[in-house]
DNA sequence: CTGACTAGGTTTCCGATGGTGACTTGATGC
DNA sequence: GCATCAAGTCACCATCGGAAACCTAGTCAG
């Protein structure tokens, strides 16, 4: 389905292979929802805490720390009296981000037929055993 | 950005926004992979396993499952001499395997660009400190 | 001078998550 | 009788993530 470089055996599920790299980069909790945030311009550290709810300090801190290393997004500190702590998203995290926006379309359109289908199978458990022999 | 019907104060970032539960359900390292392998048509267990490199079995059975019990993909059990279990994507999965196309493709053609930053990143540390003030 | 407050973190502790490898079940070939 | 295969489960351990306390530096109120 799409080759990676690094491939021996032509399987792009290979561990080493970048595209897996890039995809376990982006695959927690709140990469995605950071990039969302600061794709609507630059945002200060206690501004990003206060926006998604539910993030630690710890989380958000690490989290922003290996997005700068990663070069996705910038980081910038003015002398001002308490020290002031800019983030932003760059032209190259900003790649990144556009292409999570379908993902955040379809989370808004089918969450409703996930956490329906979720429902069901919680409900089933006994009596309907929806995950039957068919020979 | 995007509204969230539950949203009290307009904020999409609420923790119970079902735009939330949405991205929690596919931030993990594996459902990504699952999907994109799925899309091409059934898979059976191990053979699930031998494609998608350094997945453990419980993970890929505990990912399955879950996948199952959200209606992203179906389980069909075959009694045959050793039983089979088949997996494949339903229509639902397919839509978000779709979205995730272009994630994939921004791997493969950006990766290199955050290797080279972090590298960059890591090598300076001490003698070129880029976080540096303003003003 | 002391204490409090601010922004932006870091540290510590603890429970949840994920990986490893052994074990299971039921039939089949050697 | 013994090993094998498919599709898991289980027990054990290491790491991850969250909560809350602490830290630093500067400034202000009393």
């Amino acid at each position: 389905m799409h080759q990676c470089a690094t491939d021996q055996d032509g399987n792009a599920y290979a561990s080493g292979c970048p595209t897996r790299q890039a995809l376990d980069r982006i695959a927690d909790k709140w990469t995605v929802l950071i990039l969302g945030l600061l794709e609507g311009g630059p945002m200060r550290f206690n501004r990003l805490r206060r926006e998604i709810e539910g993030i630690s300090q710890k989380m958000l801190s690490q989290t922003l720390k290996s997005l700068e290393r990663d070069g996705l997004v910038s980081r910038k500190v003015f002398a001002t009296v308490p020290v002031t702590v800019e983030y932003a998203i760059t032209p190259l995290g900003a790649t990144l981000a556009e292409t999570l926006v379908p993902l955040r379309v379809w989370a808004e359109t089918h969450i409703a037929q996930v956490l329906e289908s979720r429902a069901a199978y919680d409900g089933d458990e006994s009596d309907a055993p929806a995950r039957l022999d068919v020979a």
